[in-house]
Order: structure tokens, then sequence, then C-alpha cells
DNA sequence: TATGAATGAGCGTTCATTCAT
DNA sequence: GATGAATGAACGCTCATTCAT
């Protein structure tokens, strides 16, 4: 057929370009020069240029909460999830690093929810991470004094800040993998130094900085 | 005096509508109109739109900067520190919740970036963190196998997106102090469960909140 | 047969469209989904969107000169035919109102001469009225002083301008068949040559005729 | 002041423009350039491209109607300022002859009434007519069966139709005053009333259609 | 300094027309 | 012949920037 997959050409021609000159200074001509495809060929499968950044969104991040469900099945050990977890999500950057750039920084300007729309795919993205700490609630592996709503936006802000860093370096000190794991690492165990190796009894100290 | 008065509110004219309708669809004469004054007055005081933007960020980090290494003097703790930071941080919220706005999303767009702007005071202001956290291991309270660079990004990106999750939700199941300090208590000590109950002796009082 | 259908079919859908939104405003694909074809195929029928216009024009106006000579073939009466003429004339409000829309506003844009087409079929359609009146002249009844050029157009004008009034008034205060019949009774009387000169001195009475 | 007339400019342009190329056909920079000013300078004074079509419209038509109503209160005789209405109508032809073709052609398409404007202007210039023809009919001058509506379409259908002759003819064979005076000499004598009924023995069969 | 009318480059979008199937 | 996806020139309109006052 015609038709073929222009919309997916489209797309990635979209993200390609949104990625290196932002959605605003990106011309529609350029996402058509990119995609090979003339102008108005653009409009036959968008109504216009802000539904091809909706549109892509929508896709990537389906493809993505997809591919995390489907990681995750490999395991039931919460703690084991949330490095999976973090680990595909920062992997972006090596192997689809444009569309790593474009979700980052277009999609979530407050521009994409002034215009209306709700971001929904978003919010089914973080609850991967509400749902996998709930489990390890559930298993007694985790805290449960902890804001689920709070603890996706604090691993998902960790993830994302630190994709941030790698972005801007040229040269990458930590690897995507050793990223995740003092992520997770972090997350999981906290920063402050135990007095005692950790034994199977766990035993931690000085907590007076964070009471009142 | 007349000169830094109309730049000043200019500025704050700035901040005001890039809020509410963001970089791109902000007009000159938006601005000029909330700053009362005319449009070419604006280009007496900047070069062009973008400068305003620089401008803004480079006024009001430096403020946060300087109002954030004030607060910081009243304590050694660098648990205590941090602690100072993130409420500082996220009381820009409530305090100034247009510029908090403005800065979480406009100015940490790719496009500051790709214009050839080096974010020097952003990188300024979180260093603030990995000097706290820094000292906090030389004090032999943290763990050192952390790569300061990427906790920096972590306990940064966590306050961000935090806020982020802050500005979306219409009413706040958590305050500013609630949500600072989970967020420093995660960092710090972890999600995971200890088996024990840490010694009594250390901070009694700090359990309540982790215990159930 | 199949062409023959096709051709009729665009040029009905191109009326209905045309009248509805004008001929500008109006899009080929409009009149392609009106006519239940392809883009494509009113290609194959017509060399371009303004051909359309023309051709349309060219064969309604065409019939309507047919069905007008047809009809005056019933009388040898200038008066008669006249008044024949200017009723058909007005029923096509009644009976193709949409043609008649289009006939009286596109076609008569000047756009339609301005590139280029003379308007010969319109022309021979206004002769019909002063052929008329030119009879009427040789066989005595109508003055002789008054310009044919000049007075196909006054009837026509007056027909035409009341078409107008007909389309644009939700309610008709008058029917097609009243208003043929005054605007006749008017331009009659006015171009009826006279057998005694009109009294100089007017005198109210005997008006039973004229009035009611 | 630096504004000076440019709404004058501007209007008299795209007059000018208009009366070439048709108002669809007629572009913005087309306008912009026959008012030797900037493109954005015309959205300085108008909405969009339509919004200069009405607004030349109200304003032409409102002069038309003062000068209209400024000549006719030279007499008080209805035959008398029907002609003076024929004569400034037509004048324009003459004097403003762009003017004269937008007004005609341009303005009173069916896309100025699609666009739900109601044509307030073109009516009250219209009533000046029906207007002179009620005072005729209350002075005993003219036939009372006419209906008012009916006999300002009539008279200026002729008017507009005849208009539209001069337009087209490149040498006219009749001259503006001419042209008014053969129209009223028509109508004229169409609407005068008699005073005595007409003579029976001319053509008798053609009362039927104008008595009762 | 301050103004705001004027500028004109720039771009999103439309749609008549083409042409491979 | 018929289709309708694809094309790309064209244009209305915006708005950052300038400059005469």
């Amino acid at each position: 057929m015609r038709t073929a997959n222009k919309h997916r050409k489209i797309i990635q021609a979209a993200i390609h370009v949104f990625a290196k000159k932002g959605f605003f200074n990106a011309r529609i001509s350029d996402i058509a020069k990119a995609a090979k495809v003339a102008d108005g060929t653009i409009y036959l499968y968008f109504n216009n240029k802000y539904d091809i950044l909706i549109s892509l969104f929508e896709e990537e991040i389906t493809t993505l909460i997809q591919s995390a469900n489907d990681s995750l099945k490999t395991t039931t050990d919460p703690r084991k999830k949330l490095e999976i977890f973090a680990l595909q999500h920062l992997s972006l950057l090596e192997n689809q690093r444009e569309l790593a750039e474009v979700l980052q920084v277009e999609i979530r300007q407050s521009n994409i929810f002034q215009n209306g729309y709700r971001n929904q795919r978003f919010a089914e993205y973080l609850d991967i991470i509400s749902t996998i700490v709930q489990e390890g609630q559930e298993q007694g592996l985790f805290r449960i004094d902890v804001n689920l709503n709070l603890m996706k936006r604090i691993f998902f802000g960790a993830l994302d800040e630190s994709s941030r860093l790698w972005i801007l370096s040229a040269e990458h000190d930590l690897s995507i993998v050793e990223t995740a794991r003092q992520i997770c690492d972090i997350v999981l165990s906290g920063i402050t130094r135990r007095v005692y190796p950790r034994p199977v009894h766990i035993v931690a100290g000085s907590m007076s900085m964070i009471s009142k």
C-alpha cells in the first residue's frame, strides 16, 4: 500500500527534529524533510504540529510501559523490579537517545499540560513504580510510612535528573548500569553510613537530623 | 535606581507571563503590559526575548544560591543541611510559585542549552548539594561509595519531580515540610525495612516515623 | 453514457456546494464527496476548478435559454412574452433554488470576467429580453425611445434584485407569481406606448383598475 | 501623528486591489503594497482580510447614504428625488469606478452574507428608495398597489444591472445622465398614478395581467 | 529615557492538482 | 476509466525587533 508506515516515519522524523531543535523551534518543513515527505503529507496523518508531539508521546510511552511490564514479569522481588525498571529507563539513553531527550525535555514542558492535555500515559508509567513499591510494602520488604505518590516521584525524579547528567556529559564516568545500580542502592538503603556492618539484623543510627 | 527598578519590574513581569503561558507562547507585549512599560522599553534593558529568560534565571538562581548558603551556615550537620536545602527549595512553591514553575519548566528546557548557554549558575546550585554530601562523607556520616555528581542529581531530581507533583495537584495531601522531610528521610536512610529496631539510644525520636 | 452521467453528477454536486459555500470557499473534495466520486475523477471531466464553474454556467444557462424560447412560442404578444420570461426566471427560485443562487451570485462575479471568460451565453439570455422588446416596438406596442441594451438590463436587473429579496427573506410576503406580475406591471406601464399624450393636469379619481 | 490616515490609505488600497483582482484573489501583500505599508501594519487597523471588506463596505456605503440624503434635500418632488438618487448612484461609475465595482461585485456576493454579516447599511441605502416612493404615494403621485420592498429592489436592480452594462462596455453609447434618465422614465411611467383610465382600445389583452 | 506604531521575515496550514496503482 | 494518497506552492497572520518622536 502507498500509506505504508508514513505515520511511523513522521513520528521518527519528529523525534529527531524535536530532539535537535526543540518543539517550538522545529518547523514542519524540517520534519517533512527528515521524513522524506511533503509538508502537506504530514497533515494527512496529524491534525497539527502539536498533535505530532502528543501522538509521539502517547505511542512511545505506551511502548515503554509495555516493555517495562514485560521485563518486570521475570521476577517477583520488588527490589529487583526497581532495578529492572531503572535500568530500562536509563537504557533509553543509549538505545534511543533522541527519544529520551524529547520525552525528558519537550513532553514534560508545562505547555503540554497548559494545552489541556492530560498526561494519562505518563501517569501510568509512574504508577509502575508505585505498584512495585506497594508490592514491596505488602511483602514486608519496604517501609510503609512512605507516601506512594511521593515515592514514585522521588524515584522517577532521581532517574530523570540522572539522565540529564548523562545527556549533558560528553564522557560518562558512570555507565548506565552503574548509574541504575547506585540510584537503586541509595533509594533502597539510603546514604547514611551504618555504624556496624549491616547484619541480618539491621541496626541503623543517627536519624536525629530528619526529626524535628 | 529608576533603571534598576524597571529592570526588576520586567523580570517580575516575565516570571508571571512565562509561568502562565510558557516562554515560547509568551509575547514581548504580554511582558511589557504586565510590567506597565512600553514594548520598546524592554529592549533598553534586555537584548532580546531570550535574554530576558537568561537574565531571569541568572538573577533568581543567584538569589537562591545566596539564600541557601546563608541558611546553611546555621548548622554544621550535613544531614541537617540537606534538610534545610530541601525545605528551602520546596518552599519556593509556596512563596514564589510562579518563579518555581518557570525555573522548573522553562529554564531546564533543552533550548536553553541548545542556544549555547552554559548553565553555570544551575551547576553552582547543584553543587551546594554535592558539597554537603562531601562534608558528610568527610565527617564519616555518609557512605563514600556514592558518586557525588550522581548524588546531587538524585537529590535534586527527587526534589524537582516532587515539585511537579505539588504543582499539578490541586489539593496537596503532603505539605511542603512533610514532603521535604520524607525525601530527606528516604535519601538518607533508604526505603528498605529494617529487621530489628534501630538502637534506641541513638535517636529515639526519629523512629516514630519509620516504625509501624 | 457512464461518462455523461458522471459529468452531470459533478455539475449537480458543484451547484449544491457552490450554493452553500461559494466558489472560492468550496473545495474540490467537497464537490467530489457530494458527487460520490474521487477527487481525481473530477479532473477527468474538467480541466480545473474554474472550468467546473464555467461549464456549469454554460450548460445551465443553455437549458434556461432553450426552455425560455420554448415557452415563448406559445404566444406572439410581447407583453405576454415578458411575463412568461419573468415568471420562468423567478420560478427557478422555487424549482432549482441552489442553481438560482449560484447563477446569481457566483457566476456574475467579476472574477468570472476577470479570468478572460466572455459571458456569451448570459448575453444570449439577456437578448431574449431585448428581442421581445424589439418585437413590441415593431408591433407599435412599446415606446421606441428606449435603448434596447439598457432595457434588457433594466428588466433583468429588476428580476435579479427581486430574486435576491426573495432569497434573503425567510418568509415571502409576495409569491413568485405576484412578484413577476408586479415587475411586469411596472415595466410594461413604463414602456407601453401611449396612444394619447399623458394628461398634463392630474386629477384624482377613476383609479379603479390599479387600486385595490 | 504617525497613525495619520493609515486606515483610510488601506481602505483605498483595498478598493483598488479588490476591484482589480476580486476579494479572494487579492493578497494581503497586494493591499499592503498598494497602501505603501508593511503587511503587518494592516493588522494594526483590521482584524483580518475579511474585516477589511466589511469595513470598506460600511464606510463607503455610509458616505453614499449621507451624500444621497444631502442631495435629496434640494427637492420635495419624489419623481425628482428618484432621478437624483439614480444619478448619484450611477455617477459613482465615473467618479469612483473601482469603488463602484467593488460594491457591486464583491460586497454583494453571498459570502458576505454567509459569514453571518447582516448587511444593515445596504438595507438603509435601499430604504432611501422606498422612502421616496412612499412619499410619492402619500402625495398621490405614485400608485399605491406596488409593494414597497419590491419596488426598491426593482429600482435598485435596474440601476445596478445598468451599471454592469456600463462597466463592461468599453465605449458607452449612453451617458450616465441619459442612463439615469431612461431608467427613471420607465420606472416613473410605470408607477405614476394615471388620471384617466388607459385607452381600452389599444391593448385590452395585456390588462388582464396587471388588473385584478 | 521612554514610547508604541511600524516593520517584514517567518511559519503553520490549506487545497488544487497530479499520478502510481 | 477511477481512485485517493501525495504533493508543494501559496498565503494569512504573528510577533520580535526597530526607530522616529
